[in-house]
DNA sequence: GGGGGTTGGTTCGGGTTCGAACAACTGGGT
DNA sequence: ACCCAGTTGTTCGAACCCGAACCAACCCCC
């Protein structure tokens, strides 16, 4: 019952700082993803988790989950990709609803081009300007908070 | 020169864990908001600003400025609040063009009524499940962060 | 005072996202 | 064999957000 009502000097410009960095980071990523290569961030990231996967397939479920978007986003996304030519859709074979999503070769080829960019800007962004200990602070805190969340997640 | 075109293992799985923390956060913070007092994140964020403001009011731009929307993003979500009768619209004495949002009553009375349960959930999602130890590496590298970004922001 | 560059805020069009509802299908228990 | 709860992916309506275009007003400097 002591829990205050409010956040503390500490918790508040912590929490506005993750705000603002996620915004702002979200927000030049985008920017540079579009210019660069024409994805937006959430189909880039769709890419990856497709290129991640074995043979570069995976089902719309198992994208979803994994990515940061509903369902009906997804279905748009990959409608879009597709349209684009970067992904293919086929049917699963053990299981009539599926869908599968996979990569064609223009979707390898794209994402192989943007990949560079999209790393230089992020290390650029995210990693640069941390020292060693900083950096390594920061990533087993998120990795803490990441880890705890997944609980909320579920 | 010698930089990779990809990001080393750890440098991955940091990004990876800051994209995949800030989604899920925001999604129930989201939710928690909408369910709890009928606000959007956003527009939870205007109503703090405007608190922490002398006379709970601010011009537009500063609105803006210091929020993680742009210009038309923040009109659109003054014009809702407005309507929902949380802020009203002056004109600025000392500029004509300028518009002046300001907190009525029942804001400040939403406002309030909507703070601890925000609370409550940043802590337990963001602070809670960290060790002091944790948090203070954590909170330090994204002040790191904010700092470097504030240069690209510009 | 009276231009020219800058700023403040809104409007507009398009793209993106979400949740709820939906239909088709699965799998396990009986 | 059958039923029924749970899953899968799409569709639909609405909300949201952004950048570009825009007009009006400011500033400042000659």
């Amino acid at each position: 019952m002591d829990e205050p009502a409010w956040l503390d000097e500490h918790e508040l410009s912590a929490w506005q700082a993750f705000l603002a960095t996620g915004a702002i980071i979200n927000r030049l990523v985008e920017q540079q993803l579009k210019d660069d290569s024409g994805l937006s961030h959430s189909q880039y990231e769709v890419l990856v988790r497709l290129a991640d996967a074995p043979d570069g397939e995976l089902r719309m479920t198992e994208l979803a989950g994994a990515a940061f978007t509903s369902k009906s986003g997804l279905t748009y996304q990959v409608a879009q990709l597709e349209k684009a030519g970067l992904v293919r859709r086929r049917a699963c074979p053990t299981d009539v609803r599926g869908v599968i999503a996979s990569l064609t070769d223009e979707g390898w080829a794209v994402l192989r081009a943007a990949a560079p960019g999209h790393a230089a800007l992020v290390r650029e962004l995210f990693v640069s300007g941390l020292s060693r200990e900083e950096f390594a602070g920061f990533a087993a805190g998120l990795s803490a908070l990441l880890g705890r969340l997944s609980v909320h997640a579920g």
